[in-house]
RNA sequence: GGCCCGUUAGCUCAACUGGUAGAGCAGCGGACUCUUAAUCCGCAGGUUGAAGGUUCAAGUCCUUCACGGGUCACCA
């Protein structure tokens, strides 16, 4: 890659550095604080009780701004959380040190010893005696104003992005935050943390298309999993009653502001539970993440607030769809006709069941304006493999699926149970495969044998973390919440 | 994959119906010992995403391509 001038100068000056005796890449150093520790720690002090207590410091992080006045500098230093003033003066440092300076620039580490003072416009500053060289930044930083504005730059480069804009270091914090305390609730509710394979030889749990790899000592094709669920309700069998996961599904599929290929997935299952139980946990998870971490029962979530207050609304599938889809009730009795209706929203299907088109027509026309919490309860049974029915109706499962914010964020079911029908619904999604429809469910043999063995009455669910960061840090984008998010390489 | 939009200095952005590519920050040189988007004086920095084409003349118009964003489709 061709060298700007500012690159050269910046290699010069490491030159220089290196000229005058100091180690380019030390190996350590000593902090007595972090930069957070200081801003939170002393800035409610007042200027006399810091010149009292004489606090003496030493801390590292980044240069950020620098503001040279002949023989006095300012500048502010700063790590991805917080930023702090540090003051150099020639007749501090001496002439020899003060000069070093100058081969400093915007973007390099350094530590800086020296105690706490507040200047005469009030900040809390460093007043510093030595300073030490710990790292050289080769490349001029964006803009100290605007920072780094191109999405794909940001996104390609997120180390620079964190650097210019720490405010968007905030999303990732909340996301940590937020996957923390979902190990908390489970934890406390005696669930254990598992982890099941990543790479299957029968890609289940979803319907999806997966991602191919080859194992070349076995000589077997794998794949990268869509979903850890048939794995998890193989260790509810062996007699684990509350499993959790958190970690990564592949799905090879588009990439939207709402789908990145591979995303991250809580999945949960209890034993001796059902659907009406997860709905209940899920409303209790989502509040306590709320008030734990926002401290509120609300998210702003661009122009919309949302309630996490619960109890959160229920509502059956089909009344869903009479209520938002805007098409006449009558008109979802005539089969034919609501298939071919959804036949026209989605040009590239040939054919469908009448439960997909049920589902194709909710995913378009009454997803996007479910902004509150909201259970849609009961859907199709065609589209949901591994739930049981409802007892009520044949054609509907015992299945919710959770949309807030007018995204699907969580999807539960009465775990299907019995062996010979989750045969009977694994040959009919094998149909499907035949048909050409290439996210069908694979007939898992192993799994049937499992719940052959006896699988006990099971509340089951997935959450999307992803999007569920996307609500509580309000990100239109799921790349906005995801540190590398998959682009074409270029 | 379709459609729309974008791509100009390291960064953030200008450049009217085609007519000499500019500014701020960052950088370099100089002044300056409480500044904070420091200030003041001066300087340098460009294959306008790539390749073709139209034209006396292209950042601007046309074609193709690359990457990104939005949207639709696919897909929980």
């Amino acid at each position: 890659m061709k060298k700007i001038d500012q690159e050269i100068v910046r290699e010069s000056k490491m030159e220089e550095l290196a000229q005058e005796g100091i180690e380019l890449f030390p190996h350590k150093v000593k902090k007595t604080h972090s930069i957070f520790d200081i801003v939170s720690g002393f800035s409610s002090f007042s200027k006399e009780e810091l010149e009292e207590k004489k606090v003496k410091v030493i801390v590292s992080g980044r240069i950020v701004t620098i503001r040279r006045m002949g023989r006095a500098t300012f500048f502010h230093i700063a790590d991805s959380q917080a930023r702090v003033q540090v003051y150099l003066r020639e007749d501090k440092v001496g002439k020899k040190n003060y000069k070093l300076f100058s081969l400093f620039d915007i973007g390099d580490i350094i530590s800086v010893e020296g105690f706490l003072f507040e200047t005469k416009t009030g900040e809390l500053s460093i007043f510093t005696d030595s300073f030490t060289f710990l790292a050289k930044c080769l490349h001029p930083l964006p803009e100290k104003w605007h920072g780094l504005q191109d999405v794909e730059l940001r996104y390609r480069k997120r180390y620079l992005d964190l650097i210019v804009n720490p405010e968007e270091s905030e999303v990732f914090r909340l996301r940590s935050a937020l996957i923390s305390k979902i190990r908390q609730f489970f934890d406390q509710k005696g669930y254990i943390e598992v982890e099941t394979p990543m790479m299957h030889a029968i890609p289940g749990g979803a319907l999806a298309r997966p991602f191919k790899t080859f194992h070349n000592a076995l000589g077997i094709d794998l794949y990268l999993r869509i979903a850890p669920e048939l794995y998890l309700k193989r260790l509810i069998v062996g007699g684990f009653e509350k499993v959790y996961e958190i970690n990564r599904n592949f799905r090879n599929e588009g990439i939207s502001s709402e789908h990145n290929p591979e995303f991250t997935m809580l999945e949960f299952y209890q034993a001796y539970s059902d659907y009406n139980d997860m709905m209940v946990l899920t409303e209790e998870l989502i509040n306590f993440l709320s008030l734990s971490i926002l401290g509120l029962e609300e998210v702003v979530f661009g122009e919309e607030k949302i309630s996490l207050k619960r109890p959160w609304k229920r509502m059956k599938f089909k009344e869903a769809l009479v209520l938002y889809s805007g098409i006449a009730p009558s008109r979802f009795e005539d089969e034919a006709g609501v298939i071919e209706l959804a036949l026209t929203l989605t040009p590239d299907k040939k054919s469908l069941t009448y439960g997909k088109a049920l589902d194709i027509i909710f995913d378009k026309y009454v997803k996007h304006n479910l902004i509150q919490p909201t259970f849609i309860i009961n859907l199709p049974k065609e589209v949901s493999p591994l739930a049981k029915a409802s007892k009520d109706n044949p054609d509907e499962a015992e299945r919710f699926e959770l949309v807030m914010g007018g995204m699907e964020i969580a999807n539960a079911f009465s775990e299907l149970t019995n062996p010979a029908e989750q045969r009977e619904r694994f040959e009919q999604q094998a149909e499907e495969r035949k048909k050409g429809s290439e996210e069908a469910h694979w007939i898992d043999m192993d799994y049937i044998q499992a719940l052959e063995y006896g699988l006990p009455p099971t509340g089951g669910e997935g959450i999307g973390i992803d999007r569920l960061v996307m609500i509580f840090a309000n990100r239109k984008s799921i790349r906005e919440v995801i540190f590398f998010p998959l682009l074409r390489p270029k």
